[in-house]
DNA sequence: TTTAGCACTCGCTTTCTTTGAGTGCTAAGC
DNA sequence: GCTTAGCACTCAAAGAAAGCGAGTGCTAAA
């Protein structure tokens, strides 16, 4: 059966008004629509081969239709009408975001809170650091007695320390012969070049210092490990709650449950491949919690060799339209934020990163 | 009316019982436990005296009774066994929490996961730092065109960096004799102490380097603010959908949304004065929506002049002995963690302690 | 091809009934 | 004087039955 322009106008009506209604849709509430020009005896037939096509389902025998998973994707692949962003709502994202953020992991939270804000429903966002990284220069300065700082210039301006404490006495020409040696031996190679042969060669050339190399090696593997480490806050998952289909106690759990950060930790592979905005509807969903609910997802570029990604969490029915608007908007926000980092918008620039001592 | 010996243990049954079965306690359930010697009559007789002083209540005239809020202050307060931690708990604690915790809003994270788990309802971390800081020492290292690293040294074996760029050319000579003067005439004052005269005084040693100076005494002072900020982390939020109470989805979603992390900031301020572990016993409860929801808390030192408190939130029926005996050994281990920054740290001495509640 | 009409279906809601845990009271027992 | 067995009474919760009404599919007429 052919799928005719006065199906797909049923079919996205329908979609339109379960999303804003969460209730099975009914042949006359689709022919009262404001530019639906036939009886609903007409749309009962329209919708009846939609059912058949594969489009609509009806939970029982004498209910309304409500979308199918194939329903959605053609809704969101090609009947979903943009949104557009009210000025209103552009305004209080951009604002939102040019609030100064200091830290990566900070501002990932933040975006977290502001797209679950924006969406109303739990939103993840993520910033992840390719760990294709060295060490660009080592310095160390003396802080006392037995005691010195390590600082690791990396690429793109980020800058790492840690104090060493040592139960040995440590002087500033130490100091400054092993930040020499390691300037020379340990920059600009990557993690895996850090072989014993190289550690041993090191050691040698320290002199009396080589008691610091052990554990100044240690941080700099493990800092630079961390690298290509991800961030990642999720918010505002009681905003679940507010919606019909978790009226179900034991289903939101569920689906809260499967979006707890530490669940997720694989989701920035699933980003891997695409660009842009990606939809997963229900079922297509790896998860089996999720198998009833949606994922809208948008992965940016933030600079530096870091990726960010930002999605919600919602019902089968959420949205579409709002929420990718939204979430385009606000990737590309982000990213505009990064690619000029020291406009006024940013005062400081992105770079510091405060650090504590202590591993 | 006396509140005897025997009123006392049918009082600790009725909890009991009622912390494990959320449902309301009947004369039988309490007459049938092991070392109850007296009929179902008897007890009945007690339940309804215990009634009437206040200590329980009646749902409705045909069914058991439940705690009243007197009741389980009482309880907290003077009847409730010592909960003792297993070795598996306190092992399985203490090893949670060596792992090597990083920052200190990571380890907050982390606590408040670990809190979570432990008690299997949804937990809060905080880490407080007072605000009476100042540098210890200041550090310029020069790292290329026009850019150089700031290093600012705390109280408290903390490092922070930022590196800094400039539109102009900075030379070793400037930082070396920048850093003699910032030394000289900025550490060890508190914040409110970087009066304009103070700048201005330090622009005119700074020579050539003095339009670096403005910069760095910027990140300075944010630097010390932030100091006396705090960390606050929320964990496992989803927890609270798993208990019978919260089964009601609106009242789970009020309870979640005043414990976001938002809401929760004048929280530390609760725990001002007292030390130690604190129950809150449902109407206790300041805020509104937490009228029928319990905090347990414990507040301790983390040394270097922080402060933790983790805390969790439940139903005003959750098991007291056991969340304040984790917690309390939480706390302590932290303590201890903090204490002996260096130490390899624990398992011997299963010192649990389940705290004495203080009124 | 569209539409009005009509019989039919079936999940909700409401109402009524039943069930049983739990109570308070009384009177007998220790 | 305490304790306990017994019994009538209460009332929420669970189950069953009835009625409602939104929605459907089909047919026949426009």
């Amino acid at each position: 059966m052919e799928l005719t322009e006065r199906k797909k106008k049923v079919l996205r009506s329908v979609v339109d008004l379960y999303i804003r209604t969460a209730e099975p849709v009914g042949s006359k509430a689709v022919a009262e629509l404001p530019d639906m020009k036939y009886s609903s005896a007409t749309i009962r037939n329209e919708m009846s081969d939609l059912t058949s096509m594969g489009y609509l389902e009806q939970p029982h025998t004498s209910a309304g239709r409500i979308p199918s998973t194939a329903g959605y994707r053609l809704y969101v692949d090609e009947l979903m009408m943009d949104y557009r962003l009210s000025i209103d709502e552009t305004k209080s994202i951009s604002s939102a975001i040019e609030e100064k953020m200091q830290r990566v992991d900070k501002l990932v939270e933040k975006v977290a809170k502001l797209v679950s804000q924006a969406t109303d429903l739990p939103a993840i966002s993520a910033a992840s650091r390719r760990s294709i990284s060295c060490v660009k220069r080592f310095d160390l300065i003396l802080a006392g007695q037995g005691s010195f700082i390590l600082v690791l210039m990396l690429p793109g301006e980020q800058v790492v320390n840690k104090l060493i404490k040592l139960p040995l006495n440590v002087t500033e020409t130490d100091l400054k012969l092993l930040s020499a040696v390691l300037n020379a031996a340990m920059t600009e190679i990557p993690l895996e070049e850090y072989t014993p042969e190289l550690l041993d060669k090191v050691m040698r050339s320290a002199g009396s210092a080589s008691s610091l190399v052990p554990v100044i090696v240690d941080f700099t593997q493990e800092t630079l490990r961390n690298q290509g480490s991800t961030n990642m806050a999720v918010a505002g998952q009681a905003r679940l709650l507010g919606l019909p289909e978790y009226r179900d106690v034991d289903k939101a759990q569920r689906v809260l449950a499967s979006i707890d950060e530490d669940t997720l930790s694989n989701l920035p592979a699933v980003m891997q491949g695409s660009n842009g905005t990606k939809v997963i509807v229900g079922p297509e969903n790896v998860a089996d919690e999720l198998k009833d609910t949606s994922v809208v997802m948008t992965k940016f570029d933030i600079g530096e060799g870091m990726q960010g990604m930002i999605g919600v969490v919602g019902p089968t029915r959420m949205d579409y339209a709002k929420v990718t608007a939204r979430l385009s908007y606000f990737a590309e926000s982000l990213s505009k934020m990064f690619a000029k980092p020291e406009q006024p918008q940013l005062p400081e620039g992105i770079s510091e990163e405060p650090k504590e001592p202590n591993k």
